[in-house]
DNA sequence: ATTTTATTGTTCTATATAGAACTGTTCGAA
DNA sequence: TTCGAACAGTTCTATATAGAACAATAAAAT
């Protein structure tokens, strides 16, 4: 039998991506999904590199840049040069961005309930413990991918 | 407790993409993962519209377009006029896109088998059969949202 | 028949994403 | 202590993606 994981899980990606935002957008939070993941992962860990984000998010590195590139230029996020080591660029949270918190959260929670509409919570349970193994899995080829090329 | 499935699903996409397209290109084929998934339903039907490739994509119809026409200058799709209905463009295959189908399925194969490392058949399925639920209510959700707009 | 509405694609614009090549910094080995 | 490798970000470039506004065609309503 044929399966197409992959494919559905770009598809899923496309719907949500569209669907989230313009729920943010009717909150009057003017939030792309790839600026509100960076949010999410900032406000878990308040103080994060640009490395740390691309791991966190699954971002290539300067893909980050960018992004966060805009967010500073609208006021969301702030960048500094870690003293302890110069290579590093220490990206923090602005009030700004501290202020949209409860809103982005509200939107998150109500994005939840359409996206696992008719799911029970052991199914909810059962289908993010999947998720989660996938993207183990994808994170670990990418790597041995990397090290493979650099030899 | 806090769920997480669509921001999962965003790292799931990225991370499958990238070693994708880099599988692709060892191979010999250079695609893109949105041009390689037009192929796919291309291949199940040799015909069809903008509107329907974006439909089984979940694609915006603008996406496609753009899409398809790079696709067109690379020699892989062409585009005709629907004399039935002038307003729609028909999307077919030629001969190169026809070559790239052997290939292009290995590589999927390979893909497939790094995508579900470790899951049992039965994991597999039900994996799956939770996706196409969450697929089809945003399907369904996005509809919802459109419908409301319009009005 | 003519006007209105709906459908289908395209264009225009802006952001997202990442590969490749690059700069600057740190660290380790000689 | 110096030089080369490893590391962290950025820049440059190209493609992907989609919203908004638009043009062309078809279908429906009057």
């Amino acid at each position: 039998m044929e399966t197409r994981g992959g494919f559905y899980i770009t598809q899923i990606k496309q719907l949500q991506e569209r669907i989230f935002e313009r729920l943010l957008l009717a909150a009057g939070l003017e939030l792309s999904g790839g600026q509100g993941r960076i949010l999410f992962v900032l406000w878990k860990e308040e103080q994060l590199t640009i490395g740390e984000i691309g791991r966190e998010t699954s971002l290539a590195k300067n893909t980050v840049s960018a992004v966060v590139d805009g967010m500073v230029r609208k006021g969301i996020l702030e960048r500094a040069i870690n003293p302890e080591n110069r290579r590093e660029t220490i990206v923090s949270l602005t009030e700004r961005a501290r202020g949209m918190r409860g809103k982005y959260e509200e939107v998150s929670q109500r994005m939840n309930e359409l996206f696992y509409q008719g799911f029970s919570g052991e199914e909810r349970d059962a289908f993010e413990s999947y998720l989660i193994r996938v993207r183990d899995t994808l994170v670990c080829e990418e790597e041995k991918i990397r090290a493979h090329t650099e030899l």
